[in-house]
DNA sequence: CATAGTAATGTCAGCCGCTGACATTAGTCA
DNA sequence: TGACTAATGTCAGCGGCTGACATTACTATG
């Protein structure tokens, strides 16, 4: 039996919805316009609203806070790598999956490319940014990682440091990968700069005398 | 010859900066006191300003921020964290290093301890505060590790990520340790799960092939 | 010790992020 | 068509934070 309506290739169900994602998305070019031309103090959430044609208050219901705007991609990215963590065999090593999971995210990368570079140039301009990024969006994708990290060793995250561990040596591989890709202007291979970081927390059982 | 006024043991010198600390320690306390029973943000800045008989407006010349108010004494820590970080032998294993340091702070963790465990138990609660606690009180530290690990390593920390990540692996095990602490009201041994999960790093390469 | 200089505080007005409450518009579904 | 409800608009207000200027309180000097 057919489905019974069949009619668009699933584009966001109804009128309404996609109205909604319409406006989110309105909001969140806006902002990036206005971030981008004036700076992001500079920039006033009502001017956001005005840009997008809606009130200040609809903005306000579509994200938490300011920097939640800026950084509104976020949220389909940790669904992608929650998917991608969950794709990988169980018993592959740490490191392998924490690699192959980062290069699963490439093409998102590319496709967020400026947005991507505009969230840290701001980060490294404006302090909100650059401490919402550490407190919200760092802090989420590490929470990713313990979760998977644990399961895999089998262990409690409450208990054992090590997930929480590897995954905070994760997260600051992965800043300083964004901060030299960043600094050149978004030219270097990104993917390239997180794996080569990555790998250097194998290599850390070499520090313990080190020289 | 003798001290022409040998007065007193060296206080604060002035009385006007004497004045001046004194009124930081009393909006300190009264943040401290006021937090502990009505909560943060049941708290408003100028609630905190009146019970220490101050204006709202010298509150923030003291304070950044009405967290910088109740991480008003991360200030002192961090010299003695750089201090003591200076203090070791250059060739010193990092991991022995980095015990060593923790080691060293334990009667400042001590004499705050009443305090340590209100900032904690706020930061479990508050998100501002969580978040304060993330992107500035623990970036500071961060920082000063990586200082300290890429001198001894010699090498540039914006081009060689182990500084970096040593120092993001330390700061999760404090992390770790501090929930550990704080879920047991402060009474286990904070210290000792601070080197637990500092020698958990050093365990590190045993995990490229879990289990 | 009087006085000039200045650090610390007080006062006031105001911006801006953010929220609750209620009204209004616009899709949705019988 | 009409009831239902999700999304938005409107408005008023709180609270963190700041600039500008006045005032107070300490300090230094002749």
């Amino acid at each position: 039996m057919l489905d019974p309506s069949p009619r668009l290739p699933e584009l966001p169900e109804s009128r309404r919805s996609r109205k909604k994602s319409k406006t989110r998305a309105d909001l969140m070019a806006a902002g990036a316009r206005l971030f981008e031309e004036n700076g992001y103090d500079e920039t006033t959430t009502s001017d956001i609203a005005e840009l997008a044609d809606v009130s200040q208050r609809t903005l306000f219901r579509h994200f938490d806070t300011k920097e939640a705007l800026l950084y509104g991609d976020m949220e389909e990215l940790q669904i992608e790598l929650r998917a991608s963590l969950a794709s990988r065999p169980a018993d592959e090593p740490i490191l392998t999956l924490l690699r192959a999971v980062m290069l699963s995210l490439a093409d998102n990368f590319e496709r967020h490319r400026q947005r991507r570079l505009l969230q840290a140039r701001l980060a490294a301009t404006y302090p909100a940014v650059s401490s919402y990024s550490r407190a919200v969006v760092q802090t989420n994708w590490e929470r990713e990682l313990i979760v998977a990290i644990s399961e895999r060793l089998d262990v409690d995250p409450l208990v054992d440091p090590r997930p929480e561990i590897i995954a905070g040596a994760t997260m600051s591989a992965i800043r300083i990968a964004t901060r030299q890709w960043t600094a050149g202007g978004g030219k270097a291979d990104y993917l390239g700069l997180i794996v080569d970081a990555l790998d250097a927390i194998g290599r850390l059982s070499e520090l313990e005398h080190p020289v």
